[in-house]
DNA sequence: TCATTAAATTGTT
DNA sequence: AACAATTTAATGA
């Protein structure tokens, strides 16, 4: 049984380098940053603590500060399904937030990380007088939902190398997740788990990425060379 | 700061 | 799944 993040998670206020890289902040006012910068706390989550659960009542709007999470959910024969990962700078949860519903997916930490949270009261303050952060919300709607149809494409796909590659793609999208950059940190397991393939095949795919120029693999991450690339594949080797 | 050791990650079978 | 090779992190003088 592991055990839940709300449960003993350490809550502290973030450091200004922690505020620096949570990307709506920089679309407020002064008065709307003061008013929800000081409500932002941040915890430090260990692999495999749960950030939020299904089912739970929602009392923040996460987003990752470091590390990697997995959103997944259960069916009823009790397998977990990952749906996507999601690396620094993405936040989650807009939807259920905006309804005041319970969270629908299990969000974990795959990683060591720093997770932040905003009050869903707050969150609704934000909301009911900030435009630049309703711009923000709606872009990473649209973002999101992009990425979620990018995703079903993904799991039609038989070949490896292209399930990888856009896979990889959508942990590099700059909008939902800004706090990537040019290098993702990510293990070559922990993508092996969010594609759902052995660490040996993603080794495999990640060399021919790198052959291709689209990337480069360096320990314990990966730096994107050609974004286009990877989301269109054109190289696409014919199994 | 450097050298040693342990741990994590990768490459390969 | 197992193993060796490589890289990083931790430790202590």
């Amino acid at each position: 049984m592991t055990s839940d993040l709300t449960l003993h998670q350490r809550r502290r206020e973030p450091t200004s380098a922690e505020l620096a890289g949570i990307p709506w902040l920089k679309v407020l006012k002064l008065d709307e940053y003061e008013r929800s910068a000081n409500q932002i706390k941040v915890s430090d989550a260990l692999p495999g603590d749960y950030v939020c659960r299904v089912g739970r009542p929602v009392t923040y709007w996460f987003g990752v500060v470091e590390g990697l999470l997995k959103m997944s959910s259960d069916n009823e024969q009790g397998q977990t399904m990952t749906f996507t990962g999601v690396p620094p700078g993405g936040w989650f949860g807009e939807g259920t937030a905006l309804k005041r519903e319970s969270y629908r997916y299990n969000i974990q930490a795959l990683r060591k990380s720093i997770v932040a949270g905003l009050p869903v009261d707050t969150f609704h303050w934000l909301l009911d007088h900030s435009i630049g952060f309703n711009r923000f919300v709606m872009n990473q709607l649209n973002e999101r939902l992009a990425q979620f149809i990018a995703a079903r494409e993904i799991d039609r796909m038989h070949n490896p190398d292209l399930r990888v590659a856009r896979s990889l793609a959508a942990l590099f999208n700059p909008v939902l997740f800004p706090g990537v950059g040019d290098v993702l940190r990510i293990t070559q397991q922990e993508l092996a788990y969010l594609v759902g393939l052995s660490r040996q095949r993603v080794n495999e795919a990640l060399t021919a990425l790198e052959a291709q120029r689209t990337i480069q693999v360096e320990y314990g991450g990966l730096r994107i060379l050609d974004l286009p690339a990877l989301r269109s594949n054109a190289f696409a080797r014919v199994a």
